[in-house]
DNA sequence: GTCCGGATCACT
DNA sequence: GTGATCCGGACA
């Protein structure tokens, strides 16, 4: 069973590419969440591109601290908190040493978890890079973790039979960069964190 | 040391 | 339109 799993995941050479390149393809696969031994899938219908051309992107001016992780390995994680109080998990793309990243900006849960309040609508509990943060537990623990099995977080690919029209616009909450179109849905899909 | 503002969200 | 709430990064 686990054997299965195992071959399941994406592998780290996939997402050694542009972050333009991945983030359109990203749409579709299932973000995985292990918590306490319960698997959390969440169809990823929402997807922003960052890398080092891009204004908008952590990495942008240089190296620091806090942005040391959206140049690590393609394949691992980059989570950081956003005014206080969100977090918001990319996964690094291209190659080491290079900033480059997609936002994962929201999810179709398969399973709601016990701790999100009830009055939230199913389809919407992970509808912005925010909210499926808070309803997945992903915080800066993640942070520069690979996406494996041992990491509790992990994703798998689209399946073959799934079929769905591609809306590609401009991002969303930034001061700079607004204007590149690097941001990618699935067109009419309830999660979507905005239209 | 101090200050500023952000890849957000819920509420008015 | 605004408040919540943290902290990294810029500048002194």
């Amino acid at each position: 069973m686990a054997e299965s799993l195992i071959n399941l995941q994406i592998k780290p050479e996939w997402f050694a590419r542009s972050a333009d390149r991945v983030a359109p393809d990203l749409l579709g696969c299932t973000l995985v969440r292990q918590i306490e031994g319960i698997s959390y899938r969440g169809l990823i219908v929402e997807t922003e591109a960052y890398d080092a051309t891009d204004p908008a992107c952590h990495g942008y001016k240089r190296q620091t601290e806090r942005n040391r992780a959206i140049f690590g390995q393609p394949g691992s994680l980059y989570v950081y908190l956003i005014y206080g109080i969100y977090h918001c998990i990319n996964i690094v793309c291209d190659r080491t040493d290079y900033c480059s990243a997609v936002l994962i900006r929201a999810l179709d849960l398969d399973l709601i978890p016990e701790w999100v309040s009830e009055k939230e609508k199913r389809s919407r509990v992970a509808a912005g890079p925010g909210k499926l943060c808070r309803a997945l537990q992903i915080d800066r623990s993640l942070n520069s973790l690979p996406l494996s099995l041992g990491s509790n977080i992990w994703i798998e690919p689209k399946a073959v039979d799934l079929e769905f029209s591609v809306v590609q616009t401009t991002r969303i909450g930034l001061t700079q960069g607004a204007d590149i179109p690097w941001r990618w849905y699935i067109q009419n899909h309830p999660a979507v964190s905005k239209y």
